[in-house]
DNA sequence: CACGATTATATGTCTAGACATATAAGTCAA
DNA sequence: TTGACTTATATGTCTAGACATATAATCGTG
């Protein structure tokens, strides 16, 4: 067919073409060219103007309402999606790889390290009901020997049973959880309080000073892999995410 | 062809057989089966499995793909992806809408708004070089008759002229940015201080307290929209996250 | 053994059809 | 006017091919 040459044009423009389409239209929305709620092209309309199949334009559409930007009604085509809410993607990477990120010296150091069977408070804070073996957890975070977050960990054996041979001196928990427990889903709480006596020692700071709390509830296929509690200093931590309309 | 016949038994599965390819693969990645770096079946061997066309499965992996849930690589085969981040989706919906979804009664009150050429400090905030209009305010949400928030909020009328005509004693900034400037993007930064005069007398709550701080920077197709720094009283608000691992 | 050229192969994109399905819109009767 | 039925239509999914392209693997040569 005539396509076939057309994209073997030396000049042609790099991108394939569904993502051209994709990219034409995403524009048009995010420049409010298109509101929401506005009707785009049928898809028959999209063949004729880039002469091409119904299943190019149709992957093109299709990724853009995976992505929400458009809602897709069988016989009433396609609209641009009001949009109802922020959602932010929050990279929380694994504390060691933050810092080493910001090009800065990650220290480490183990506080606290107790296997037991769980207590009923580790039984509630973990959300089970048996009582299995778990470990605690406490550490330091540093970056360039500052304090940088403590952390208060609770890891479920019973799901993780590997957990009992890492050695916690030698590698944080976030880290060594992150590389043998992928596909983990979470749910994150976030929360300012002051630091009382024993965080403000742990991170040098003064009592009564602000601190950023992160509390992680981690699980996996319904099994619950770990809970933490992590205490950033306030005024120097700052969790940053970028957001998408949406 | 006889699949057609196939997904004809009225009691085949209701969806779709990419959908169904798609899960299969997900849920073997996501119990751990088919762990990080394991080669997931050719294309051709999915053909043969599922007894379809390349196109079909090619869909199902294109989207396992896009969710990041696999690594495509020509001539080698697609890959389970190693989780590098665990990226959180944090849902922050206007204020008014939030506390509309606890079942809360939702009160505001504009303390302050100003328009105004734009200082050297506004300029900053907004991260703009032209010293054009802007729109400074200062108001408070409430639930149920109790602080919930207080804003401080810069907009940049020569992004969204129409802000001017916006009555802001009646309808919050933040809906009415949502509402009428739709797709943005926007990098958030959240921090905890402890609450100064001020902001304590505005949340009704003791001087040194803590209090969550999110900074908000919005802007749409690279112009500034908005810039707004939100105090919450830290022992009462709490950011919930749901992430996903990936 | 090192290194460049060749080949095989899996994915990336695309076509020109097809039938399925949900539903907006129109039709008709009560 | 209202409700039930029919129809038209846009999307949803799928096929059986095709050529393009990146690259792992192989082969050959110095």
């Amino acid at each position: 067919m005539s396509l076939a040459s057309d994209r073997a044009k030396p000049n042609a423009a790099k991108p394939t073409l569904y993502k051209r389409i994709r990219l034409d239209i995403e524009t048009r929305i995010l420049t409010g060219e298109w509101p929401p709620g506005h009707r785009i092209p049928f898809e028959h309309q999209l063949m004729a103007r880039y002469r091409c199949s119904r299943m190019t334009v149709n992957k093109a559409l299709s990724e853009l309402a995976q992505a929400d930007l458009i809602e897709r009604r069988r016989r009433a085509g396609s609209f641009v999606r009001r949009p109802q809410h922020m959602s932010a993607v929050l990279k929380i990477a694994d504390i060691r790889a933050e810092i080493t990120a910001l090009g800065r010296a990650y220290g480490y150091q183990l506080i606290d390290c107790r296997r037991r069977t769980a207590t009923s408070a580790d039984r509630a804070r973990l959300g089970v009901s048996t009582a299995g073996k778990v470990i605690a957890i406490a550490c330091r975070h540093s970056a360039d020997n500052v304090p940088f977050a403590v952390e208060d960990r609770l890891i479920d054996l019973s799901t993780v049973p590997e957990a009992a041979k890492a050695d916690f001196a030698r590698e944080p928990p976030g880290s060594w959880l992150l590389h043998h427990v992928p596909w983990t889903e979470a749910e994150h709480t976030i929360s300012a309080v002051v630091a009382d006596d024993h965080t403000a020692k742990a991170l040098d700071i003064a009592v009564g000073a602000p601190c950023l709390v992160i509390d992680r509830y981690t699980w996996r296929s319904a099994r619950t892999v770990t809970a933490v509690r992590l205490h950033y200093p306030g005024e120097t931590h700052r969790l940053v995410a970028r957001f998408k309309g949406g």
